[in-house]
RNA sequence: GGGCCGGUAGCUCAGGUGGUUAGAGCGCACGCCUGAUAAGCGUGAGGUCGGAGGUUCAAGUCCUCCUCGGCCCA
């Protein structure tokens, strides 16, 4: 024979045959099979598919609609879609629906910059129109964000999103909100914010700057009133004492009400020893002052003393039972004399002052806290614990600050204005007096007006925490608490997050002094500031919203219409304040879950089945996690939901936050755009994400070299499938190592329908990838490539391997389908169709017949004489004797009989791939090849004889024994007559 | 400053109740194959488990402190 006639063996090899494309294209592919998704009604289906079954909600969390997305967004999405889909493909009807959170500051931050662009002034426009422009801003975003979620493969109902400003969920936020002023839980207190005279209006943390600013600094006296304790004489020394504070804000001691003290700072008790002092020098010869030790010397220098000795140290138990006056008590103004007590703070440092903090609970934050969680015992004194408004809108005094009528602190245009000096001269008159300067520091300005703002108490809408509700001991913190323990958290760290914050949080600031929100839609007495409580009055306010939307409320007339005839309108104050954005976002369980037909959970606590899930980043313990349980406990008595999930943040590559400033931002919109979203959702589910995860250029191409293996063995199962005929083999009939990976299979499904219950991710994909590269790849596939591809057609082997192909394929696809969607599906439709989509199925039934743990323990036996083989070969193929293990003829030597017994009945030339093989029981010569820690197998190289199959390449005596096919062994012979018989009858 | 959480090979992850020389996959290096071929197979080099003390016969695993990083507060 010549060259030209040989035959081309190839042709008769079932060798993998796929159009499924090596490399993916996925940034080209994925919005293909978006619109393949939609064309099928995929969301429709799944739907129909789940009428009958019981529910699991996976609850949207709404991101505010101001942006594109990042990064934190597509985790969040993605987590989400794989919850859904996972829980929908075990058996659930898993609905998600998804929602934006439209109301609040920072869109209106945005009207407002656009405002001013033009020369617009806001308070110029009226406030629906500048409502209407925060709406039309909103719908912008959410456009934009519902583009950039679904092109992430995210399943859900976006043609019907859930929005915090469409009508009906205004109506029933006004609704929920009436509910609180109902039941008596909502109240007007009040409030220290930071205010911007020139604005005339609140301002939030994110509208301040720091710059720069001169104050005056004063050191004042509060003189000792009573004291404590039983040593007589002490109580007396300290009755002549006084306490000494140091303030930056002169124009807030009329607001004064406590003074801090820190247990932790050591104080003492000085005498002024000066002689010859001035009689118009503040501080005189035998003056008693209390002072932190650090901070006393500085303190006399201030007040020109330079003579004064220490008499005692001064405990904090003694501190604690003193009581002060006001420093303005004796100038017979009217009003400030109360007792002003000491309270301990934590707050309190020595390191610059006195040690002793001037406490105004309208005017500091600090102040105003530790003034509210000392409330009770204050009032077990006798002390008036209300907080009052010294100061005006407009930065004038008010009769709460009596003797300074007419003076303001900072005057409309931004300027200081006399209060301080008015102070400073009546505090003078007081002799208590003891220091004056100035100082620059850096004070809040307002990012607009750049003008200095103050803290200035001011009403506002609370929820009581402590309140008793139905009964003893049923408030609203120990509703949450109970609830929050009857929750399962993922990860369990987060119950005790979010117990110990509800545990110790104040009451529920409702209020915002804003335009974009949904407004409170109460009623107050103007002579008795009673809530009106009235459902006659709510139904009108909520069918009002319903039909028109919250801007109702500022419509003309909407007083009158309200009320109606029951109620005069010039009797009652209609609230103008907004709701926080977190009452809106806490209340979708209520105008969302509970509203829509195709969610509305029957959950385990009224006898259903289903189960709501609330999944956000663990940021929102203070957040959504928590606004919507107290919400949900006020109104309901329990938590809107049965399971919390969190996650953590990501971080650049080095563990630290992204940032513009470092450079190290990653986009999502970058990675789909380069490698398409399943590289961008590998990294998701192979990450551990309730901790904080890493993102960066080298994560990404290990997710991509991951994504490609991966790509790759199924692009080779669908190969070799093309060649299956769906004929059934008994499970008796099948050789052992397809039993094996079949009851791989087995184990493989139990994990993973354990680990999508445990919202486990990373366990499934590094379980499955690390399967398909050791136990598929390198060990079954490299195995039964030969029985595949050159047995004959009617071979048991070959069809019960493409049976346990066929069964691995299905598993793997649809297990990794919530992961990858966009691949195991353009994958499920390369084997079944374009009719066909992976997300309509469910995982795959795998019978727990399958298991046969007695076989996989043996097999690990016939693993390790492999090992050995392998090992010995790879010495021989160093040593350039071989290269293919099929020149192989290995004589294997096993004198353990456990091992031997494992090997019976098994083709080990198969199992180590190598043409000959023989198995011996003798003990090998001390030459033979071995491994450290196998003992009782060695192996002695040889090469194997005979001549190589010009079909299957493996070299065997036979080859030329068949007359009719001369080239190839009896094997191969009797395929290529079934083969040419075919080919001959076709 | 306070509450909570985390730091295991270059990367991503495993390492029940403390117990042999700390594992896997990827990547990397080297080799083989050329009928999964911009693929497949094999071998190998990489870690004193953030650091320092302590408890213990024995600690990545328990305790304390420190450090770095994160979330939420102040």
């Amino acid at each position: 024979m010549t060259e030209t006639d040989k035959r081309d063996y190839s042709q008769t090899l079932n060798l993998p045959k796929t159009d499924f494309p090596m490399r993916a294209g996925l940034p080209k592919k994925e919005p293909e099979i978006l619109a393949r998704w939609e064309q099928l009604e995929i969301y429709k289906k799944l739907r129909e598919q789940g009428k009958t079954r019981d529910k699991f909600v996976l609850h949207d969390g709404p991101p505010y609609a101001n942006g594109n997305i990042h990064i934190g967004h597509a985790l969040n999405k993605t987590l989400k879609d794989i919850v859904a889909r996972s829980m929908q493909m075990t058996g659930y009807e898993s609905n998600y629906v998804p929602g934006w959170d439209c109301h609040g500051l920072p869109i209106e931050w945005k009207i407002e910059e656009q405002y001013r662009a033009k020369g617009k002034n806001k308070d110029e426009v009226p406030i629906n129109e500048f409502r209407q422009e925060c709406r039309e801003f909103a719908e912008h975003w959410i456009d934009v964000q519902r583009k950039e979620f679904k092109r992430l493969g995210i399943e859900g109902d976006w043609d019907n999103p859930y929005l915090t400003m469409r009508f009906e969920s205004e109506a029933i936020i006004a609704q929920e909100l009436m509910k609180f002023a109902m039941s008596g839980q909502l109240y007007r207190g009040s409030k220290p914010v930071m205010w911007s005279v020139v604005e005339k209006t609140a301002l939030a943390e994110a509208e301040i700057e720091y710059q720069d600013y001169k104050s005056d600094m004063i050191w004042v006296k509060f003189p000792v009133v009573t004291a404590g304790g039983n040593d007589e004489e002490a109580v007396e020394q300290l009755l002549d004492a006084s306490v000494v504070i140091w303030t930056t804000t002169p124009w807030t001691i009329p607001g004064n009400r406590a003074v801090c003290f820190s247990s932790r700072i050591a104080y003492n008790l000085y005498e002024v020893t000066q002689e010859g002092l001035p009689d118009d020098n503040w501080v005189q010869q035998g003056d008693l002052l209390i002072l932190a030790d650090a901070l006393a010397a500085d303190v006399f220098k201030n007040a020109r003393i330079n003579d004064f000795k220490l008499v005692r140290a001064v405990t904090a138990d003694e501190l604690a039972s003193l009581t002060l006056a006001h420093p303005l008590a004796d100038l017979d103004l009217g009003g400030y004399e109360f007792d002003v007590p000491l309270l301990d703070g934590t707050h309190v440092t020595d390191d610059a002052g006195t040690g002793f903090v001037h406490t105004a609970p309208g005017h500091g934050s600090d102040d105003f806290e530790i003034w509210m969680d000392k409330r009770a015992d204050l009032e077990a004194r006798g002390i008036d614990t209300a907080i009052p408004f010294t100061v005006a809108d407009d930065g004038f005094y008010t009769k709460d600050a009596p003797g300074f009528d007419g003076f303001e602190v900072i005057t409309h245009k931004g300027e200081k204005g006399k209060a301080n000096k008015a102070v400073i001269e009546r505090l003078k008159e007081s002799g208590n007096l003891i220091g004056l300067g100035r100082m620059t520091h850096s004070y809040p300005h307002s990012w607009r007006s750049k003008k200095p703002v103050i803290f200035r108490n001011t009403p506002q809408w609370f929820v009581h925490m402590d309140k008793t509700l139905s009964g003893e001991g049923d408030t609203l913190r120990a509703r949450a608490l109970t609830a929050i323990d009857e929750t399962r958290f993922i990860p369990g760290g987060g119950q005790k997050r979010l117990h110990s914050m509800i545990e110790n949080r104040p009451d529920w600031v409702l209020s915002r002094q804003r335009a974009w929100g949904v407004p409170i839609t109460v009623f107050i007495r103007k002579d008795s500031a009673e809530i009106l409580k009235d459902e006659t009055v709510n139904k009108r306010v909520f069918d009002a919203f319903s039909a028109e939307g919250a801007d109702a409320w500022y419509a003309d007339g909407a007083k009158e219409r309200f009320l109606g005839k029951d109620y005069p309108a010039d009797e009652w104050d209609m609230v103008t304040d907004i709701l926080d954005v977190w009452f809106d976002s806490g209340s979708t369980h209520a105008f969302v879950m509970e509203q829509r037909e195709d969610l509305n959970p029957k959950r385990k606590t009224e006898g259903g089945n289903d189960y709501v899930l609330y999944l956000e980043g663990s940021d929102q313990h203070r957040g959504w996690f928590h606004s919507s349980l107290l919400e949900s406990c006020g109104t309901r008595g329990h938590a809107p939901y049965d399971a919390v999930l969190t996650h953590g943040f990501t971080m650049a590559e080095d563990g630290r936050k992204m940032s513009k400033s470092l450079n190290n931002q990653v986009f999502p919109q970058d990675i789909i755009k380069q490698y398409g979203a399943d590289i961008l959702r590998l990294w998701v589910a192979s990450t551990d994400y309730w901790e904080d995860q890493r993102l960066g250029q080298e994560i990404i191409k290990t997710n991509v070299d991951s994504y490609r293996k991966l790509r790759n063995t199924l692009r080779w199962m669908l190969g070799s499938l093309s060649h299956a005929t769906g004929e059934e083999v008994s499970f008796s009939e099948m050789p052992e190592l397809e039993r094996l990976m079949l009851h791989r299979l087995a184990e493989l499904d139990e994990m993973v329908r354990e680990a999508y219950w445990e919202f486990d991710y990373k366990k499934i994909f590094h379980q499955l990838f690390t399967f398909m590269t050791v136990e598929l790849s390198a060990f079954y596939v490299d195995i039964r490539k030969d029985a595949l591809y050159c047995d004959a057609a009617s071979s048991t082997r070959r069809k019960a391997s493409l049976f346990v192909i066929d069964k691995v394929f299905n598993c793997l696809v649809t297990w990794l389908a919530p992961m990858l969607p966009f691949t195991m599906d353009e994958t499920w439709v390369s084997r079944y169709g374009e009719d066909t989509s992976v997300h309509l199925e469910q995982f795959p039934v795998v019978p727990a017949a399958w298991k046969d743990d007695v076989l996989a323990a043996k097999w690990v036996k016939i693993k390790t004489v492999r090992r050995v083989i392998t090992g010995a070969l790879e010495i021989e193929r160093r040593e350039k004797r071989i290269g293919s293990s099929l020149e192989a003829h290995p004589i294997v030597h096993v004198t353990d009989p456990e091992l031997m017994k494992a090997l019976e009945g098994r083709d080990m030339a198969d199992i180590a791939i190598t043409s000959q093989l023989t198995l011996t029981s003798e003990p090998a010569t001390s030459d033979a090849f071995t491994l450290d820690d196998t003992t009782g197998v060695a192996v002695v190289p040889g090469l194997a004889d005979g001549q190589k199959c010009a079909r299957s390449w493996k070299i065997l005596p036979e080859v030329g024994s068949d007359p009719d096919y001369p080239e190839v062994t009896l094997r191969d012979a009797n395929a290529l007559r079934e083969w040419d018989a075919a080919q001959s009858a076709a």
